[in-house]
DNA sequence: CTGTGTGCAAACACTTTGCAGGTGT
DNA sequence: ACACCTGCAAAGTGTTTGCACACAG
């Protein structure tokens, strides 16, 4: 799938500044980017505002969603085949400060909720040693 | 325990700002608090950057710690009884935008992690509705 | 007394808003 | 043609840093 379908099938206008983030997350496969990264990829071609425009309006679409880390620096993915779990599991490494977005049935049947609550959503965020870096 | 009995356990320095931050803390049971809240409850004893730094210092003593929610606001809590394990659950209330801690054994049981990955510490925030906001 | 904490000023990074002009459909 | 997107300027918010003075142990 195109970023220029996946544009046309949130009914959202073509722009070049969408369709280079959607491109540019879809070439990073299931690694998280921050605005910076994506960014960088195109040499200031855009204003830093407009990527927050864009980033917001493709988040709101649902197109792609953010990852908050613990330091609150923001990532994005996009969300493709997660959208249809309340559940997100985002895995960090410490070392070389990756994040990947887990498959959602890792944690599926086990939630044990409190009573009370009703659960909307539910972020998950492991932390620790990629299969990469373990190999260093 | 005391403010006053935990600083001295962690080795630190009794500071009236620490102090405050701890029995502000204490007070508000297990629902987390922003820089804000914990310092509008001083009327601008202290100077922000004071908080900044106290903040800081019992966090990385272990005293307190962060979360960070979606719209990377950042709260914090007593860290007690929670020190024991990696996993740390909260629960953010989208009514009352108010943040809990959960007990740990929520999930402990059930973690199916992905082969390759190594766990340090595992964050999970489900968001919904608390018990209070549902009853109105 | 010594090291550490505090307050103030300033810098910095991230994000949002308003407005005029340009672009997609 | 119209609605929406973009760029620029500016402001808002949260956080960090440097330095001189104050305070706890």
């Amino acid at each position: 799938m195109t970023a220029e379908e996946i544009l046309k099938e949130h009914k959202l206008k073509k722009t070049v500044c969408r369709k280079c983030i959607i491109d540019k997350l879809m070439q990073s496969d299931d690694t998280a980017l921050t605005e910076n990264e994506i960014k960088d990829a195109f040499l200031d071609l855009f204003d830093r505002v407009t990527f927050y425009r864009s980033l917001k309006t493709l988040e709101e679409a649902k197109v792609i969603h953010r990852i908050v880390l613990n330091n609150t620096t923001v990532k994005y993915a996009l969300s493709s085949q997660l959208v249809l779990s309340k559940i997100h599991p985002h895995f960090h490494c410490i070392y070389c400060d990756k994040v990947t977005c887990l498959d959602s049935s890792l944690l599926d049947r086990s939630l044990n909720l409190p009573s009370g609550y009703q659960v909307e959503s539910v972020q998950i965020l492991l932390e620790g040693i990629c299969p990469d870096c373990q190999k260093k």
